[in-house]
DNA sequence: CTGCTAATGTTATAATGTTGCAAATTTCGC
DNA sequence: GCGAAATTTGCAACATTATAACATTAGCAG
């Protein structure tokens, strides 16, 4: 077992990105669903970092490419990687990230650092059944659960008690 | 023990509102805060139904109410009336909803009617202390936590078992 | 090839949120 | 009360995020 998980500790992160890009292909071949160029490309570009990225920062790297792309190709892109499980949208940062758990089937919940910017994403059983709990006392019958959890993650800890 | 959480069944709604800007000129008196004409009536408007209302939809409302606001205006009170705890965000929704446990600390989560839109804030124990504990074995030190679970309230769900 | 569907390009616009500075109001020590 | 300091508001411009509507192209089945 690591110390910390992934995002918080250096890593080949090529090997994330490879690993996403290859799942994905998998996945999109089971679903009889297109991973077009376009919709590739995005996908990496959301795996460059475990940071989430913008629609527009997407589209910006697009353009460096010499892709002349416009808001919504990013957008259809984004739509589709997330129908397919690809990626995540952190509403609370209107920004994506790529999805860590593709394929199976999870209640995603995020931490999110305040001071790196990293997202840990995690499959939480014991959250998924208290919130599904809760919903069932109101007679609520849950479809898509967001939790977000903005804090700071062990590194960002650890230096800050550092300076202190 | 009602049958149902008061969004979701016939209420005064007059009585909701009045004890929310009672409670909050209370509040604001308690932390040395102004709730001023503007942010009382943000709050009034925030608190006209159990749906969030948008930024733009409370300033179109003042607009009617003759107040030559801008939008700096309304997203200041709205910022005020989080801070204290009147108010909270629903990011999912880029809403705001009038908080139902003002002045108790408390960790929402709100449950989002898709088909009418009401939401239904929760005090969930079990809930926050399940993501607590998750975040607490990756290490990572929570500092707010959103958890939005959109979905069918039990009156949506009756509604469109009949139509069948 | 032909015709259908999915995907993309293109332009414009909508919706949401912020910055910066000036004016007005309130607070508070005197 | 009176005036300086701080808070609040007005206001104009702008930044960011997302979508609508319609034309075009690519992939594929027959």
């Amino acid at each position: 077992m690591p110390t910390s998980a992934l995002p918080y500790r250096p890593h080949n992160h090529d090997a994330c990105v490879a690993q996403a890009l290859a799942e994905a292909r998998d996945i999109c071949q089971q679903h009889h669903a297109r991973l077009t160029p376009t919709r590739e490309r995005v996908l990496e570009l959301i795996w460059q970092s475990h940071k989430p990225l913008g629609a527009y920062d997407v589209l910006a790297v697009l353009a460096e490419d010499g892709h002349n792309a416009a808001p919504p190709t990013v957008y259809r892109a984004l739509d589709f990687l997330q129908q397919h499980g690809l990626v995540h949208r952190i509403s609370s940062l209107n920004a994506f990230i790529g999805c860590t758990h593709a394929g199976k089937s999870h209640n995603g919940m995020f931490l999110i650092c305040r001071s790196c910017g990293n997202v840990l994403e995690l499959t939480a059983p014991g959250v998924a059944s208290a919130v599904t709990k809760a919903a069932a006392q109101e007679s609520f019958r849950p479809d898509d659960v967001t939790i977000e959890v903005a804090g700071y993650c062990p590194r960002c800890s650890a230096e800050a008690a550092h300076d202190g």
